[in-house]
RNA sequence: GGCCCAGUAGCUCAGCUGGAUAGAGCAACAGACUUCUAAUCUGUAGGUCCCAGGUUCGAAUCCUGGCUGGGUCACCA
């Protein structure tokens, strides 16, 4: 919504002059008039009725009476109980219309934030749940810098630990030598199976222990009624004291850390592999980062800060050894930060990457896009930053998004019920490419075209599924809506942008500066105005709340009002050439802002579908 | 159990710093292509905004209590 520079200040003066009602600027209410009344702009009465001892047909006359004769846009008002709308003249959109540059470049804020996001493990491919997570890192990126801040896009990669010993054991023992080229595999596929393997050899494992005696007399000595609750909740145990699968992964861990050659070497083979598989996949989602930070490399970070910390007093050591941190003046509770080994846990890594990253480039604030199962771990990493009083930490923005569960429940990565990432880009793309066929538009494209097409549009669809939902809810996957190309989806606005391209093709013998004689718009350019005019505004929300559902909602709004301007009235057939010119240049417009919204989104238009 | 988050049409979601008769899309039904791409548009139908109190001229929105679902409360990551 759009207010007048001048319209506040006329009516806060007349409020004062008339009334003598002061510092009324906060209490200034307007909303965009309903499609029920006539007007563009609705001052709200009511929180004046008291002060004024009017009704608000009277206030609302005097309002309107005066703003008539001291705003030459003001065309007409009208009063509905305690609302004053207000008609703006055509021409007032129109100006502003002409003036408005798609291009700009805004900066709302242009202090250099690093924004980490994706982050997997390297034991497996990414998944759905790392989808939603790119998505909205990247997507929060390129708002961030559109609104003029500095972005560095980073990741922090979980390439150590026992997930990854699991997978080169289990190469090591049932691999064969194979390898991804070998065996002409997607290689972060071809780890993640002897992940998938290692889980199943462990799990036939366990169960033939289930029926030994030794199994049989744990359980009678626990307090569990159950066997099967009993052995589900003595899994790790069992992993940890018992297992010779569990004992070998754990060997390996050992040797990693005692920096055995050979272990170093797998390690670095199989990663190496995942990385491959990670980057095709990053790739085909076009998105990219600047930097990587590695927890090999992160992992023993943190630990001169906690020694720091000790001696200020912003830490303590309990008898045994260990150190904690009081966070309950930030509503939290004691925190661990170093165990009674004097090794560190994850907030001690945490805390140790946070400082390295503002060493190594001077950000004055970080987002973390990691999933809401971790809020309470980010409350905490912030409350200790902020003890330790770093420049930074009243900028460290947990960018927290509700997982995505499926039509069939929740998504279990060890019960191989996810949805993978690269299959899911597949199924998408497939889709569009059927409906493209049904359609029989494309059929004069080049094959090479038509599959940047489809892609497009495929990826579109999916992108917009997912952006288009606040992050921090929960989401439901449900693979046939994702694929759904009409309503509220990508390619639904993309189709706007396609329309627009199609009239432009076809307008280039037009005169655009002809549309200077336009001065009498219909109902529904204006409301195409409106929205395109919102742009700023939306940009800087998203920005500001780290929302990239802002956007996606506000692309669908303008490709909403284009598509009934494109039914409602002809463009290259309008009358006059006035008319046309302005038309013409109206959907431009239009295009230029749902490529740039869309870009935001990292989605690309296609310039046909 | 403590703390945090969510609950809006059959389904997926907007609206939430209080404002008019709570909006879209999907699905259902009925229409609009000799006309700029019908992946579009128009219409019909669909609601105890989880429940109960409270604050207010006015509550889906704020407060309190409860219900339901989820997360989290590891010397795991």
């Amino acid at each position: 919504m759009i207010i007048p520079n001048n319209l506040k200040d006329t009516i806060s003066s007349f409020l004062l002059d008339n009334y003598s009602i002061h510092d009324v600027e906060d209490k200034l209410l307007f909303n965009e008039t309903r499609k029920e009344f006539e007007g563009d702009i609705t001052f709200v009465l009511f929180p004046f009725l008291k002060a004024t001892k009017t009704n608000p047909q009277v206030l609302g006359e005097s309002i309107g009476e005066h703003l008539m004769k001291n705003l030459d846009y003001v065309e007409s008002f009208n009063i509905v109980k305690g609302f004053l709308n207000l008609k703006f003249q055509d021409t007032f959109w129109l100006e502003a219309f002409r003036s408005f540059d798609t291009e700009e470049n805004y900066t709302f804020d242009d202090s250099t934030i690093l924004v980490e996001f994706s982050s997997p493990n390297t034991n497996k491919p990414l998944h759905l749940g790392h989808v939603r997570n790119i998505l909205l890192g990247w997507s929060t990126a390129q708002i961030l810098q559109a609104a003029g801040r500095k972005v560095i896009k980073t990741q922090i990669i979980n390439d150590r630990g026992i997930a990854i010993c699991k997978s080169m054991l289990a190469w090591t023992l049932f691999g064969n030598e194979a390898t991804p080229q070998n065996i002409g595999k997607k290689p972060d596929h071809f780890v993640g199976d002897y992940y998938v393997k290692f889980e199943q050899e462990f799990k036939n494992e366990y169960e033939s222990w289930q029926i030994s005696d030794e199994a049989n007399t744990l359980f009678e000595e626990s307090e569990k009624q159950d066997k099967s609750v009993f052995f589900k909740s003595y899994k790790n145990t069992y992993f940890n004291e018992k297992s010779a699968l569990g004992k070998q992964a754990k060997s390996l861990l050992l040797k990693w850390e005692a920096n055995d050659p050979d272990t170093r070497k797998l390690w670095e083979k199989m990663n190496g592999w995942v990385y491959e598989g990670f980057e095709e996949t990053y790739k085909r989602l076009k998105v990219e980062f600047d930097s990587y930070y590695y927890e090999s490399d992160t992992y023993k970070l943190g630990k001169d800060i906690i020694e720091g910390g000790l001696a200020s007093g912003v830490f303590y050591k309990k008898d045994d050894g260990s150190v904690w941190i009081d966070l309950e003046d930030a509503g939290l509770d004691h925190k661990l930060v170093l165990r009674s080994d004097g090794t560190s846990v994850y907030m001690t890594q945490d805390i140790g990457t946070a400082q390295l990253r503002y060493q190594d480039t001077r950000a004055d604030g970080m987002v973390y896009v990691v999933a809401d199962e971790q809020n309470y771990h980010f409350q905490a990493l912030f409350a200790i930053m902020k003890k330790l009083g770093e420049s930074y930490s009243d900028h460290l923005h947990h960018l927290s998004y509700g997982m995505v569960d499926l039509t069939t429940g929740k998504m279990k990565s060890r019960e191989g019920k996810v949805v993978d990432a690269d299959d899911l880009m597949n199924d998408v793309i497939s889709t569009a490419k059927q409906n493209a066929i049904e359609r029989g538009e494309t059929e004069s494209i080049s094959l090479e075209e038509r599959e940047q097409i489809y892609e497009k549009v495929g990826l579109g669809a999916l992108k917009f599924f997912i952006l288009k939902v606040n992050p921090k809810k929960r989401m439901v996957f449900d693979p046939n809506d994702s694929v759904d190309m009409q309503g509220t989806t990508g390619p639904y606005v993309q189709n706007a942008y396609v329309r627009v391209q199609s009239i432009n093709r076809k307008a280039a013998s037009i005169t655009i500066e002809n549309e200077k004689g336009y001065n009498k718009a219909e109902e529904i350019e204006i409301e195409l105005i409106k929205r395109l005019l919102e742009y700023p505004e939306k940009l800087k929300k998203a920005a500001e709340d780290y929302d990239p559902s802002i956007i996606a909602m506000y692309c669908y709004d303008v490709a909403k009002v284009y598509h009934k301007f494109y039914n409602d009235v002809r463009i290259l057939g309008a009358e006059e050439d006035s008319a046309k010119a302005f038309r013409v240049l109206l959907g431009d417009k239009t295009a230029r802002i749902l490529r740039k919204g869309f870009n935001l989104l990292g989605i690309e238009m296609p310039e046909r579908m």
